[in-house]
DNA sequence: CCATGGTCCTGACAGC
DNA sequence: TGCTGTCAGGACCATG
């Protein structure tokens, strides 16, 4: 369930596993991912030591000498550490990519294949000036992010503010779980028009992300082991939601069904009375 | 047929 | 007439 928490979890699970490590060899099974796997990835960063793994947004960036490995894990991808390259479990269908260490396996496994893995050259320039990246909102548990960021990201905007979230313009990483959730906190009426929020609503909703975000990475941090092996557990901040998934079921703060709508072909999740 | 975690891309349109 | 920004909708795909 990628959205920036379980790339973030995602990142901190795999990454005492494999920075640092040398990579023995990469194992493309299915090049068709949302882009082309590029060939010759193999011929690049084989030998190549894994400098380090940072994210921006929902993307993981995995930093080697000749340049980056960019991740994304679409709607369904996960990245898993799998313990020894003799003893690595036969690959699925949907196991698509290997990258296979010295001491352990890095699977990228993605059904949907919305997903991407893709390679920047050093020579191409910093990986934050690549196009998938260059004109991203900002990082919502960054200083960065905050009411006054929101405020002026939102003026002249005609899109429901749950919209205005989602496109990951003005702040990246808020999905469309936690969208209704972090609106949930703030109190806002998902429908309401992202250029009414006053100053003082923007401050609560810029608030209301990053407290939402991060309490959902604090609950994925109990699963860490799980990206360790074969078959890891979601994380356990489901059992938490305020809304999502939760039509006609009592909300949480006043007992009123929560009511599902839809939202540029997405469903939105709220409380009538506590949302206005 | 319905839904499901994301987001790029295109085309229409508005305003300067 | 461009150019820029905004917005809606389609596209990609497997699975229950």
């Amino acid at each position: 369930m990628p959205e920036l928490p379980e790339v973030e979890v995602t990142r901190r699970g795999i990454a005492p596993h494999v920075a640092g490590a040398r990579l023995a060899r990469i194992d493309v099974r299915n090049p068709s991912l949302r882009w082309p796997v590029p060939p010759g990835l193999d011929a690049v960063l084989r030998g190549q030591t894994l400098i380090g793994i940072e994210r921006r947004g929902k993307y993981l960036l995995l930093e080697y000498a000749p340049g980056w490995l960019l991740v994304h894990l679409g709607m369904t991808g996960t990245l898993r550490v799998l313990p020894s390259p003799e003893a690595v479990p036969v690959a699925g269908v949907h196991d698509h990519v290997d990258l296979v260490f010295e001491r352990c396996v890095l699977r990228y496994r993605d059904p949907r294949r919305f997903g991407a893995v893709l390679f920047h050259p050093r020579s191409a320039g910093d990986i934050l000036a690549h196009p998938l990246l260059v004109s991203l909102g900002v990082e919502p548990l960054s200083d960065a992010f905050d009411g006054a960021r929101l405020y002026a990201g939102t003026r002249g905007r005609s899109v429901s503010i749950k919209q205005a979230l989602l496109t990951g313009t003005i702040v990246v990483g808020v999905g469309n779980i936690y969208a209704s959730e972090s609106l949930f906190r703030a109190r806002i009426n998902p429908r309401l028009a992202a250029g009414k929020l006053s100053r003082p609503r923007c401050e609560k909703l810029a608030q209301a992300v990053r407290e939402t975000l991060a309490a959902a990475i604090e609950k994925g941090g109990s699963t860490l082991r799980d990206f360790v092996g074969s078959d890891g557990k979601s994380g356990y901040f489901q059992n938490e939601y305020f809304v999502y998934d939760r039509t006609g079921q009592p909300c949480r703060v006043c007992g009123t069904p929560i009511k599902q709508i839809v939202q540029g072909q997405r469903s939105t999740f709220y409380c009538p009375h506590c949302q206005k």
